[in-house]
DNA sequence: CAATAAGCGAGACGGTACGTCTAGTCTTATA
DNA sequence: TATAAGACTAGACGTACCGTCTCGCTTATTG
């Protein structure tokens, strides 16, 4: 492997060496630990040019992690709430299960539990998702968008850090369906009515 | 702290203690990683009687964890659907924010990511409650209670482990309206023809 | 390589073996610098053992030339001045030119202008042999035996350090003549004619 | 600090401030060791101007201790060997003993016993006055003047590098009557008759 | 007078060693 | 004979320093 030398400009090859490195390393450690000794010698670099940049070990982690999430999906439905669910839930169930993936967001998702650092940047690369999904639902005129995004995301991580099941294409529709049925009540007449019937 | 010794057989004294330490240690870390020495230290007892009854230390903090859980919730609403769920939910998101809950929960979420033991200890310790929750909709006739589990629960630990969101009672009490017009949908033409063809 | 644990009490024998293996490197490098990881490797023992007892890498290198310096040379002279001094600088001379020798001296040595404990230990190890040349030359009136001292080991060291000259026994001969010489003179009446004109 | 650009030229003002750091960072550390990098940032200098004249560090220091060793002594007696032998070792003294002096001998001395070219160099600078004792010595017409010459430049490095005694006239002066002692007796026939006598 | 050549300050880089920390194992001494 | 104490091996962590490299600037020399 050679890398030009920058001189006393950042080397930006070697940075992305480096989060490549890690993420190669996270998504398939073999069976060792993490190291920075590791990443460091896979991005052919010195350990300092690693610790001159991030604070630690984690933060270079999480940076790998996060450029690996910045692909972005693109998904349209067909303009009812039920098609643009289910199109945004099967592209983001298949997003999270691409190879490494489930690595990946279990990994940030402990790192976050720990380290502050890893909370924000947690945050920060589920948020953009998360918007898309609240916009979505807000065009369509949900009631409640935020508790409608959270269980679409809950169910997402769940599956991811709690029980381990996989996230196919067929749960991601059943559970458009399902969101869709919640939403549907409320601007109808019939929700007005079941409203009426709650109280 | 004094603790009479037992001579041959097992102290049981001593497995409490270990347990309260690592139980105190992860609720408060005081800004120090959770050590096995701080553990011994805090227990007053040698590192060996720790690896003597558990293999690693992520074990302890497990069982630590565990026995925090056993804590059963009982949980009885009105008799009816939106009753009953709402008074589940309410009291599960109570459980979690229980002092030192979030830290409990979102620690043991952490070690399951890495340690097959966490794991299996995660899944063991969630399954009771699961499953409770799943016969409560069962016995309302509820069309697909594993995914509405999964929605129920997916809020929870989205909120602990990811949004770190307050698990506040308005919060319980609105998740339990939404899946609750979710499940009433189900005596509908369209869902009873669903529903047989799925049996 | 096998040593027996030692449990709560230290181990010699790992005690041993590092300072063998220290001493072993700085005798010959084989062209790589001593270094800690090294001396750990070669006595087997994990680096934190070397850091629980020395607190630097200097300090276990000083204490392995220590140990080499601890081997007594005996040296009978005939009972003249000039038998006694020859038979002691020949076997010092001697001792300083055994194998690994000069590298052990020159090591300590040079440590000795950094490190204060090694200024410590280098005087206390020289002392010994210091200070029997003293009672030797005292024993045989001689009137300055301090400054003789110097002469005697500043030729030792000075070929060790600076000239690099090697410390053959027939140096040690001519040198036991020439101080003998200066010793002889003291009570002669050239002598207080001499001390006179320095008045 | 400002210095002139010289352009394509190498800048020599430059140079004397890298050997005028170099030198007060040895003479004064400071606690710290002396880094490279803190030469460059004293001299105010780029570390790469450095390493573009020297191969070193260590030969930049070298240079910054021969630069001050170039300051020569002249020392005139009054022509006789005790004269003239009092006179270079009293200015030899006087000259390991100026400001900063102590620390430059020993510092070259002891990258000697790592460095090669730090031997030659050291060889070089102490062959000048050791060469020049030496003359002096044959003009008086001595017999072993090499030895001579060990033993005084011996007790000048031993109480340097291993002792740390202080190289005061008085002991210059009493240095010089004993090795007169030596050098009395050869050519006269008072020595004959004591090699008789010794024999 | 433009083009070129080299020295320079700055500082990132690869590499190597340091000294610290923790996990998990092992033995002694205690009660 | 189970326990506390704590030394032990192994190995990752983050820091320090060396010597190399390139950038962008400045000045002297060349065409």
């Amino acid at each position: 492997m050679h890398r030009e030398h920058t001189g006393r400009r950042r080397n930006d090859a070697a940075r992305q060496d480096i989060l490549d490195a890690a993420a190669a390393l996270i998504a398939d450690p073999g069976g060792q630990p993490v190291t920075v000794d590791a990443i460091a010698a896979r991005a052919g670099v010195g350990k300092q040019t690693i610790y001159r940049w991030w604070p630690s070990k984690y933060a270079v982690m999480l940076d790998a992690l996060l450029e690996r999430a910045r692909v972005d999906v693109v998904d349209e439905g067909d303009g009812t709430l039920l098609g643009d669910l289910t199109a945004f839930l099967v592209s983001s169930f298949a997003g999270a299960e691409r190879p490494g993936g489930r690595a990946f967001l279990s990994t940030v998702a402990a790192l976050a539990q720990t380290d502050p650092a890893a909370r924000d940047l947690l945050q920060q690369f589920t948020s953009r998702r998360r918007e898309a999904l609240r916009t979505l639902l807000q065009r369509h005129g949900v009631a409640e968008p935020d508790l409608m995004v959270e269980q679409a995301y809950g169910v997402l991580w769940y599956r991811l850090l709690v029980s381990g099941t996989p996230l196919d294409r067929d749960s991601a529709e059943r559970l458009a369906a399902l969101l869709t049925l919640q939403a549907d009540r409320r601007p109808s007449t019939v929700d007005q009515f079941d409203e009426g019937a709650r109280n």
